[in-house]
DNA sequence: GTTCCTGCAAAAGCTTTGCAGAAGA
DNA sequence: TCTTCTGCAAAGCTTTTGCAGGAAC
């Protein structure tokens, strides 16, 4: 993904989301970080850039964003709302020990059954918490 | 399950929570629904049998609960935080026109890739959402 | 008597809403 | 001009915390 301001400009444009600053910035920062921010560690990053930034434009754009389908509030642990910039199916995997979140590529078709079959399904999501590998080696060597 | 006083007491002590009235309550009210009720429902419907339940004793029950893993809380909608008293393995599914939430049955080892083999997993979780068959009849006869 | 639990009130944290001014078409 | 966006402030909602009284052992 190419993080010029022309073609982030586009992106928004195309879809039907009109490219304020606020939003290339916001979007901008969302695609250079790809990693999965809440709303307040987005709105720290672009106030960086943007001082006079407001934290409702961050709400606001976020749920622009998310109406147009091109950003995906995920919930892996309880009370923290974040948000993820990718869009292709994949798997999050959170390290209960650091707190770093990795995804995952999954055959989500995998996880149909035959209960589902009947179901008109638009959003799979899967979550999967435990140690990762750096953590699991740290932690045997304590 | 059996949902006599005295068993659910039981099932308390045996996870090591001391079995006040509220946390009885709370469990049978639970065990009875069997559904993903949010704080605010379980702490609604138990209000009618005891009148002077607090909320905070309601959040309380519920952290210990799920720190003593009897409780699950689901974040399958952003923003609402519910509860869910079966402890084994199952997807939700969450019917985008109706807000039902279903379970269902899965085989949650299939969805794990290469990449999780080095990790630890302590716990999966599968969210699907879109319009479940009775939904779906509906909207179509519409 | 000691410990833990409950319930009230207050506080904290996150998100939304209302509104006036600014920016853009 | 007209629409929409931004940013500030306030409100709303959920959850947590502090504390005094009370229950259980």
């Amino acid at each position: 993904m190419n993080d010029k301001i022309e073609n982030l400009t586009e992106y928004l444009v195309k879809h039907n989301i009109k490219p304020s600053f606020q939003r290339v910035k916001i979007l901008e920062n969302l695609m250079k970080y790809n990693d999965h921010p809440t709303a307040d560690e987005v709105y720290k990053r672009v106030l960086e850039e943007i001082p006079t930034l407001s934290k409702s434009t961050v709400y606001n754009t976020i749920n622009v964003f998310m109406e147009s389908n091109i950003l995906k509030g995920i919930c892996i642990e309880e009370n923290e709302l974040r948000y993820d910039i990718i869009t292709s199916n994949h798997g999050h995997f959170k390290c209960k020990n650091c707190d770093m979140i990795y995804d995952f590529e999954i055959d989500v078709d995998k996880i149909y059954s035959d209960f589902l079959n009947k179901f008109h399904i638009q959003e799979k999501d899967v979550y999967v918490k435990g140690l990762c590998s750096e953590c699991i080696q740290v932690l045997e060597g304590a």
